[in-house]
DNA sequence: CACAAGTATATGACGAGACATATATGTTAT
DNA sequence: ATAACATATATGTCTCGTCATATACTTGTG
């Protein structure tokens, strides 16, 4: 139901034909919070034109494939702005990474931070990627306009999640050494323990 | 595939059948980072059963349906780390919410931002649940036992990304409640703006 | 006494999403 | 020349995940 809804918003802000909703939507303006497969993109069109929530008109082009420019209807309309309005619990979070981390105490210590360092590094390249597209925005914070706001807010968010995770790598890195130090002094059957504080990173915040 | 990995990973610290898989780790320890129905922890056992990797003894009890108790094979742990060393590269991010966000300029400004609010008292009781558990946890930073570690790691993770999402959203909303001031004292046509900075959030972090 | 809830496993049906492949044409690079 | 690439749409197939439903026994509640 998501990607409909999606593709109705872009329609609503100009109409389209199902490339350019892949190439410059999907793969591009909104990658950092929905994507969509090619295939799945024209099947959904062809199911919303169904429903008769957007309508076609085929362009013909000179040296160049025929065009499906789709466009959304008034009921199309209708339904996004019903849509915009409900508010559905949150998904519960799925992070394939943490079934990884959570099993991995079989992995030597190298190893374990290892996958932290890598995954850390992978997310910082993200970061990085998300703040030139963020520079370069339309929204510089300066432009009137609610829906370049809100284009940057979704920015704000995919930056501020990823952040969040590198800092949380960053205290796993550091609890992990620590804790792998500490079991090196204590070998097996001295149940002696240092003193850690309650796993860091969950300081007195909100 | 991470469905796959999940169980073999619990199957590993102790045999269980498909109820308690079900019950106590993803509708419980695991529901956190990842959610499994039943039909489809039932349907991977069976799979997971067919190629080796699992095997199965019917435990018949007295008033009771019988159960089958599922254990991991020397194949499923070779498996199972084997996996553990992979590094895909991080999925996309997919946030139904942000899609809403997106299109939401064909909102009111109170609807809008009623929404963000909505959405912040869901996270902040996630939250809430979140430390209660983390609370509760084995690990409480004190046990050299690398399990507990890692499981409460990633309870970590999951309260960092909650609190980060919620940070997000009050600077949000604090965006949008300034630029409908900005939009009520120029109205349409008078094009001169205030300043505002960089949609904040974004300091000089990391 | 009826009914709901807990324990326990299993199947049918469907939608969402990913991947591969097919088709057609023109341009650009080797 | 030929291959690769960009433009453009479409279909087949598979896995993952969800929802509904079936079965069967027991305990607790009204």
């Amino acid at each position: 139901m998501s990607l409909d809804h999606a593709i109705l918003g872009f329609l609503r802000e100009r109409p389209m034909s199902g490339y350019d909703l892949k190439t410059m939507c999907f793969d591009g303006r909104a990658a950092h919070f929905w994507t969509a497969d090619q295939a799945q993109v024209y099947r959904t069109l062809d199911r919303l034109e169904s429903r008769a929530l957007v309508r076609s008109r085929t362009e013909r082009q000179r040296s160049r494939p025929d065009r499906k420019i789709y466009s959304i209807t008034d009921a199309g309309t209708s339904e996004l702005d019903r849509w915009l309005r409900e508010t559905p619990p949150p998904p519960p979070l799925r992070d394939p990474f943490l079934i990884r981390l959570r099993f991995a105490d079989s992995l030597p210590s190298e190893d374990l931070i290892g996958l932290l360092r890598e995954r850390r590094g992978a997310l910082q390249t993200r970061l990085e990627a998300l703040r030139e597209r963020a520079a370069g925005g339309a929204h510089t914070a300066t432009t009137p306009d609610r829906a370049a706001l809100l284009e940057r807010l979704t920015l704000d968010a995919a930056m501020a999640d990823t952040r969040a995770t590198i800092d949380w790598l960053d205290d796993s890195i550091e609890l992990i050494e620590a804790e792998s130090e500490q079991a090196r002094e204590l070998p097996p059957g001295t149940q002696r323990r240092l003193f850690a504080p309650p796993t860091a990173a969950e300081g007195a915040k909100r």
